[in-house]
DNA sequence: TATGAATGAGTTTTCATTCAT
DNA sequence: AATGAATGAAAACTCATTCAT
């Protein structure tokens, strides 16, 4: 890249360059220890220029955040997007997009998990906040669409689709979350064997069978 | 409160002073936002007192997070310790007992909620992080023992316990902590009703019952 | 206005759309507080290209400047063209004419007041400032000739007449300046009255004759 | 002094230590041109201290401010407080104490003069300001006191004595601002002698008498 | 033990000016 | 001539922590 940024297709790799510097120092240090010059310097780039290109530090992580949902939702859909997929299969495989995409883009996890525990802070500093909630509750609806097409076609018992999707993502999220703190706690389990087994509790509960069947078969034609 | 603590319980009241004035400031502002003066004004004390009695800030926040474990802890044990209860209902009834702890201390919750994203930060300052992990493990332990005994007793299928207690645990904090950033998605539901729709998911599964029986009763002798 | 200016005429109504926006911006926002971008998206032109037409942002407020004398002094010489004006009317005219300078020309006024106040920061970077010097003196040096004319012809007591001719425009501008901070002290005084009472005081002094027939009359042939 | 304040002296020289730096700066390099830094530098302190004594910049501003207005009021009630002087002879004592207090107190005269053409912007910022507004006008009051008083004794012409004050200090205020400004304007003319011909045309008017009894003498008793 | 004055490194943001295109 | 992206110094203010008393 020359030093200066003429064209449009320059100032969105230079605007690129900022933002992958600065998803790699969140991911690394957390928001609060990034500081403004270590992005700029990690971009190669002055001060002044990171200003050119976001209007603050909440901006550029709101960016990131926009991204990270965008990636996911796109991965979500591609993984449902079988012709003859059952609900079921269709919800395992959002369940395993979701642990994809953590696997795949840590750094983006890392800012949308980060994001969930600080709304309030960020949310007052940046006017993309209304186009992110959007973003969010999209995602949600279409993993409500899986649950309701579910539960027309007689694989789910019939439930306000709305409170289940919610838990269901508050369920998932809360497993990787686990396992991102971590060390504290997960002692001794791997993030993919606490996923599958609370991908089969989520399915048939604790009381119910140990779902053995779950595994293997991507559940087009399915079972 | 004389100026000037001679007795072994004027030194711990004075900590306690701190601890209930930095537990309300971090819960009202945040860490990052809650100053060593507030708490030392709100707390009645000078700034050189504070580092009589914590290390640094780092510590004082981690003492609250070590009593906001023991008293989930006891509260759980509490809420398990009725003669006869079946394996199920000590599971509903730790998972009441959360929800509980998150609505009656609350600024506890937010702590723990809060250490979970910030753990790499706050840890590398503080020397009690293993003492910490600890505590947790433990209460972890006290979670497994009881779907241990519902596996043995029957009343769940078999499953490794330990991976089930960590799915079950990060299901269920996964829950608050969606409520908790509640604005964004949890759009009109309640995270009572949240919370019964993901026990009940928990128990059945999303193929299962509705759980429409879980209601009422302390299973106690039940069932 | 075409992107380029290629003729003579372009580059002045360049160099005067950059002055009309830099003077509306410094009146309304002040020095300081103008910056030169807000200059150029006024003017609807691109940064660099002020640095075209002026050397720095001291040197356009500098010209401003040398405008503004050079409005009021033409207004000046206007009000006293008059054949067969009277010394004294001709000092009352133009101390009207700075009064009405003020008001038609405020904005021209408010720079020349404020760089009264910081022709030191201001002309240790401007290469004009010996250029607008005398400019100032040549404005002095009229009036000075209406006062030599007064004492001349017996309507003025004798007396020094550049020490006059300073004390005399001090004192209008005093006057001015007065009601320009207003607020805090000209309290419920308006300019016109304030300015008729100090024309009194300059022409009978607070001893003598309250002035009253000063009011009307232009002087010409007069009284 | 010690390198900590303990008692309330020792705090007090510490704050002076400060005003004074900051007068000092204040009157060589222009508010704007002054930096904290340059301050606490100035004071031997660290910037932090600056922030024990002082909201911020504006404050210490506002608080020259009110010390320079004091001491002018009290140079000025200390002129006038002859008993026995006609009230010329106290207007007369009043100019050449601001006369004075310009001369040995430059840099307060210099903020307060620099205060007058920046009002909106500083009061904006201090908390102080309305405080201030009411000593300026106290003041001013106790000059109108003077001008009643010579009307009433009948050596001045019956006037509005309100505007007549503020004509009065206008004029007087705008012949030290020229002075100030000097180096463009007032060519080969000392403030001294400026003075004293503004002082005679306040007096006596262009028109009038040329002022000559007015030198000499202290009025008591007087002519 | 307790105090609280002092410290000073650290961070965000602005903006006049330059200069490659 | 014109552009506008890039620069980077500069400046106000905060706050955890120390330490003299």
């Amino acid at each position: 890249m020359s030093t200066r940024a003429r064209t449009i297709e320059d100032k969105l790799q230079r605007r690129r360059l900022l933002l992958d510097a600065a998803k790699e120092l969140f991911f690394d240090r957390g928001y609060q220890e990034t500081t403004i010059e270590m992005i700029t310097d990690r971009a190669g780039v002055s001060t002044g220029t990171f200003y050119l290109y976001f209007k603050n530090k909440v901006e550029i992580y709101m960016t990131l955040y926009a991204d990270g949902i965008d990636i996911f939702h796109r991965m979500a859909e591609e993984a449902i997007s079988w012709p003859g997929m059952s609900a079921s299969a269709r919800v395992s495989a959002i369940a395993q997009a979701y642990h994809r995409f953590y696997q795949e883009y840590t750094e983006y996890f890392d800012i949308l998990a980060f994001i969930h525990m600080h709304q309030a802070e960020l949310k007052e500093r940046s006017e993309m906040a209304s186009v992110l909630d959007e973003k969010a509750i999209e995602l949600l609806r279409m993993i409500e669409g899986v649950i309701k097409e579910g539960i027309e076609n007689g694989e789910f018992t019939p439930r306000d689709t709305w409170k289940a999707t919610n838990a269901l993502w508050g369920m998932m999220d809360g497993i990787i979350m686990l396992a991102e703190r971590g060390n504290i706690m997960v002692m001794g389990v791997s993030l993919e064997d606490l996923f599958k087994e609370a991908i089969k509790i989520i399915f048939y509960g604790i009381t119910g069978t140990n779902g053995a069947e779950l595994n293997g078969g991507n559940g087009v034609n399915g079972r």
